[in-house]
DNA sequence: AATGAATGAGAATTCATTCAT
DNA sequence: AATGAATGAATTCTCATTCAT
């Protein structure tokens, strides 16, 4: 690929994510070449489909966060890295609107498959460890926190949680995840607004 | 308003919760129109919009939960009543895709605010009880409670949870939200598949 | 199907009819929608495909000539029936480009099957006709006939041959059917030009 | 020119013979360069307008028929060669759809009407042949001829007809052209499926 | 009030053609 | 000369909404 090509690509990802991210999965492809500046023709020669390039996203995120969790497999705490890797994630999406829609959303098919199998298997080490340091109940699996991390996720984006809400919610939610003995006292937890 | 036309409000409206659940809120009004079995023409009679319609459906969601809550006030156990509450809702939503999607998507405007504060003193009413009986920690706030409620339902929907996963997630915000000396030990919580 | 409705339906078969003769099949359905005075949207309604308008008007042919093959059967001369509808076919498609056209192109799929059979059953008649009067061979079969004459219509509106071209041409088939014994000398024949 | 450039305009010319065959003459030219294996500039370099590269192709196309006029015009029995011909043409454009296609589609304009001419040249000496030997009526035509030819091609192409179909359609158009002391009896016609 | 036909602004996608590399 | 990326007009089709019947 050519140096202008994959430059472009990397403009139309860009734009892409800008865009569905303020308008919603809903938002037309023609916007999505006018934020990158390229006319609709160079959108549908990197990605074919519609389809194709919101997966390409969800792709790029999925990777992204699969990479946290390798970083803080090796670097962090085994305590609580979990937990530092939902509340970056949940921070992150904050500004992500449409792309976690599209996770949901969009057909999730074998095209993306891979990529989720990579976060799930990078969540899945995190939860190891944090379970082996104790600081996680034996009772919790993978799919849980996956599936709360999502849930999390989504609210926060298209609720539009403002902060304090979303620190309150993890932290619900954190504690949920705890066996008793490892639970924060009140004055651990963020004050309600 | 005659008779007729009441009647058919309630048709559309029955037909569009059918339409939007199975196949998501970009279903055509033709669609709705069809499966309620009038013309096109009387559903905008009724809602000038689509999104008129889209919110129509929500206000019957959220006031149909909340009924429940003023239910569970009077007759539940002040102890459980909240999770009861949650669990209950969080089962329903798993029936009711496109509903919930609408609740995220179509900005939650003017229209239906009212219906969104009722809903929310009627779970407030409900977190008061459980906190005055212990079963709920001090400083938990509504508004983490129906962020949570609201993003769990949408995850259960839109990823499509299956029952197992939804009580393991579900058990383990209701664990998030006791205090420290009413947690479940693990016997007591959903077995991980 | 109101009246204003069924009105339409014709206006855009005319339409699609004048606008594929001059333009061939590829012209657009825009162009047809503006021919026939309506918009977009009502070509859509009416015939949901580009195919399917293709296909009615192929529909709308076959059956037109199908009459012809009934009336000539019960009205016209045995001996001469069948070239007499295959003359007035040849010269009838010569005002019919694109309608032809799409007789081939298209796929001629199951919609389009039951009037060519009916056709077929039509020319199957006058050919029976026409040899037992002794007019045409005994080993000429209707698929043959069907073949030739959709070749000479193809090519005459094709090739846009004049009057007299496609005289003589039909003239060489005609004779190409008949028994030895009713073949045409040549001052019966059209003069070449 | 290069000897490259030959190389590659001989290559696209073959590949664009190929894919319109295949696919009918609105397939892409995009289509053809990847089937010649050069990038889709070398294709418009060589053919600035799709048009010219379809007016090659049928140039080609006669010149090879016209070829074959003149090796029959030599070699051949005057008093069949005609027929031959004839036959020949047909039964090689039934693998040549896309090819015939064009013959028709593409205005046959100013670019392409030498090589018509000399087709018709090549064609006129045999028919003269075959007149002269008796074997076709005074009063056929090159014009009839090249029409029937085009005609059959076209049929048997579009519709698709078999082997069979096309002989005894062939079959009909010959003994059409004989004066009626050469015609065929039935028995050496092909005989009917 | 109900019907359902008509409208027309998009939306996704294709493809001939141009042009920078 | 060749490459292949970019362009952008055109095309088919959808759907919310309006309006005549």
């Amino acid at each position: 690929m050519r140096a202008d090509a994959r430059r472009n690509r990397e403009r139309i990802l860009a734009a892409a994510e800008v865009v569905f991210t303020e308008k919603g999965p809903s938002a037309s492809t023609e916007d999505v070449a006018a934020t990158a500046g390229v006319a609709i023709g160079t959108v549908f020669r990197h990605f074919p489909t519609k389809q194709a390039l919101l997966q390409a996203i969800m792709k790029d995120l999925l990777h992204r966060l699969t990479g946290e969790t390798s970083r803080l497999a090796t670097e962090g705490d085994p305590a609580t890295a979990l937990f530092t890797f939902i509340s970056h994630t949940v921070e992150q999406a904050a500004q992500q609107r449409g792309v976690v829609d599209l996770l949901a959303e969009s057909g999730v098919d074998v095209q993306v498959a891979e990529s989720v199998r990579a976060l799930r298997h990078g969540v899945d080490e995190l939860l190891a460890r944090s379970r082996a340091a104790g600081a996680v109940r034996e009772d919790v699996g993978v799919d849980e926190v996956i599936a709360l991390l999502t849930a999390i996720c989504q609210g926060a984006l298209r609720a539009g949680w403002g902060r304090d809400l979303r620190h309150r919610t993890v932290a619900i939610i954190l504690d949920g995840l705890r066996p008793p003995a490892h639970r924060l006292a009140s004055e651990q937890r963020p004050a309600a607004q």
